[in-house]
DNA sequence: CATACGGCTGTTAGCGGTAACATAGCGCAT
DNA sequence: ATGCGCTATGTTACCGCTAACAGCCGTATG
């Protein structure tokens, strides 16, 4: 019923004026409004009613600064438009949900530059930790990490030297494990499928240990093709195609992630190909929306969502007794789907 | 050569470190590092030297609380899961660029509660503006943002009152103009798909719009099936063949999102259903994954990449002579593809 | 009754920068 | 020589909040 007495808009709110309208000190708003140390229910009451009636926010760049703590994690991630790292964030997010921690977000799209710049923003913030996709960076980002002297996670990747901490799985080792699963179903003319992307260190890996694991069965890649930009879907259709149309005595198509792959498949399926009896296939991230395609794309899951979350305990120190420095391996499945032949 | 000084790691670095490191005062460095006012070149060369090489990172929640000001601008969105939000940041980003600014972003999973949240916590931190999805929010989240001080824009819908500046589409216009379409093209027993979400607003207005006009040629829906969870491809395609089982004499099929219209186009197609002939298909959103598909599922592009470049644009202040409480309608364009019948 | 103690509240001194103003040196017209 | 205007730099006073400590009061204790 009592109209909330709007304040003077153009000042903005401190405490001061909380204080003065419920008559306390500004210390003693601050605990109330913080939840910290003894305050007695009538002024707690009080204050509570000061400050929802003003419409107060309290300032966090003051009570940061004087309190030298920020609940703030940064993550550096490359992109958010492949369903990958959306994952990798909620897994973030749900961990961090009850430490009052949260997660800070930046995009790099794949630059080594742009990264290095959205470290350095992040960092000049102060944030309890940082979360970064990734093992290669800029020389200037590693120190800039490495010095900041809060408790750094690098995720996605392990086939390399971490700053402090890493999650993540080896992609070669993945690559190395699909291309074992191919040849052991009897495939030999293999190619290759992918994006074509120099700082995509992952895929690259991935590539390394798919290629490492073919030369040890006497094999080498038939063919290979790449693209960027534009619908994967389409792409990956587009891709097939043209390689198929290539070397039409492919028996098996490697796609580097499950998007292109998807597109593979439908392009396939609507050739009239035999999949897997003619052709074999297979993408990499197990991500949702195979489930939705007419036959089931085999793919690796990159076990994201996991990911998320132990990058997010590391930080949340929810590792006590440790001091850093771990690595967490993670170890990706291999879901065979209907597009590989049963052995 | 020179090994670079690295300073004691237990003590953090600020301005008097790098003041003392090149014998200037801390306001010169502080110049300096800001670009602002007049430094001599020897200096500016002598002071960038040592920041270097101490790896000097400024503290914006310092300098923030100082000159009370602050690069950020929150973006609060429902989602990062479904290719929309992400597609809006794009936008936003890149008009943000070259603006100094900085987007922050918040998830609210469609919880107006949770949004309460995220905005309280994104204000604290005294953002010089914030882009918030949807017009309805709880009456504190409202009330918040119109105390703030700072220019806010509501996104992606304008059927409603905005606290302060809006930019998007006529959700319920959209559903009118693809209900009409549907109807000049002849088809009659027509159903609905969509997904179980009382909080998704623009849905919900979006199947308004439909059903309105729906009602004026003498229609109404011949079935509807909703689903919430899971992979919307796999969706669907199940609640498809769910609602033809159930009523097979429909002949249309609206889908709320193209994720589940793709899902019913690759079931239809798989049991050899004449689209558009026999069923006629459409979605929402015009989502680059549809370029893929074997056939092109109508839709309607919402203009995602323009709200967010025009949000920016406000934020900005590019509209200089407005003082805020603008509302852009932007008008989304129907692509029939080739899932509804040429008239 | 003095003493100790715990609960509650207030005071003081920064946190690390920046705005605004003050100052020092210099070239140059008068 | 004088004084003006300009550039380059330094000084002071906060920004809004919190850590640390100090004080006050009532009660339990010896």
């Amino acid at each position: 019923m009592t109209k909330p007495p709007v304040h003077d808009p153009r000042r903005t709110l401190t405490l001061r004026d909380v204080s003065e309208a419920s008559g306390v000190s500004e210390m003693t708003v601050s605990r109330v409004l913080r939840n910290r140390g003894d305050v007695s229910v009538a002024t707690r009451e009080r204050v509570l009613e000061a400050a929802r009636s003003l419409g107060y926010v309290p300032n966090k760049i003051a009570g940061a600064l004087a309190s030298q703590r920020v609940n703030l994690v940064g993550v550096v991630i490359p992109s958010l438009s492949n369903m990958v790292f959306p994952e990798v964030l909620a897994g973030i997010s749900e961990t961090l949900e009850d430490t009052g921690l949260q997660p800070v977000v930046g995009v790099t799209n794949y630059s080594p530059e742009r990264e290095e710049t959205v470290i350095y923003e992040m960092l000049s913030w102060r944030p309890s930790g940082m979360i970064v996709a990734g093992l290669e960076h800029t020389e200037a980002a590693r120190a800039m990490l490495a010095q900041a002297g809060i408790p750094i996670v690098e995720i996605m990747d392990i086939d390399g030297e971490a700053v402090d901490s890493a999650v993540g799985i080896s992609h070669r080792r993945a690559g190395r494990q699909m291309a074992e699963a191919i040849i052991a179903s009897g495939y030999r003319r293999i190619a290759f499928l992918g994006t074509m992307m120099p700082h995509d260190h992952r895929a690259r890996k991935r590539l390394q240990g798919f290629e490492e694991a073919l030369a040890k069965a006497g094999l080498t890649l038939a063919d290979q093709e790449f693209y960027s930009g534009g619908s994967a879907l389409l792409k990956g259709r587009e891709m097939t195609e043209a390689v198929l149309k290539r070397s039409p005595d492919i028996d098996f198509l490697y796609y580097s992630n499950d998007m292109i792959g998807a597109g593979g498949l439908l392009y396939c399926l609507a050739q009239g190909i035999d999949v897997p009896g003619k052709i074999g296939l297979a993408g990499f991230n197990g991500v949702e929306l195979l489930d939705g395609l007419p036959r089931r794309l085999a793919t690796m899951d990159a076990c994201r969502l996991e990911i998320g979350r132990r990058a997010a305990e590391i930080i949340a120190g929810k590792h006590a007794g440790t001091i850093g420095g771990e690595v967490i391996e993670l170890f990706p499945t291999l879901q065979a789907g209907d597009t590989i032949r049963r052995a």
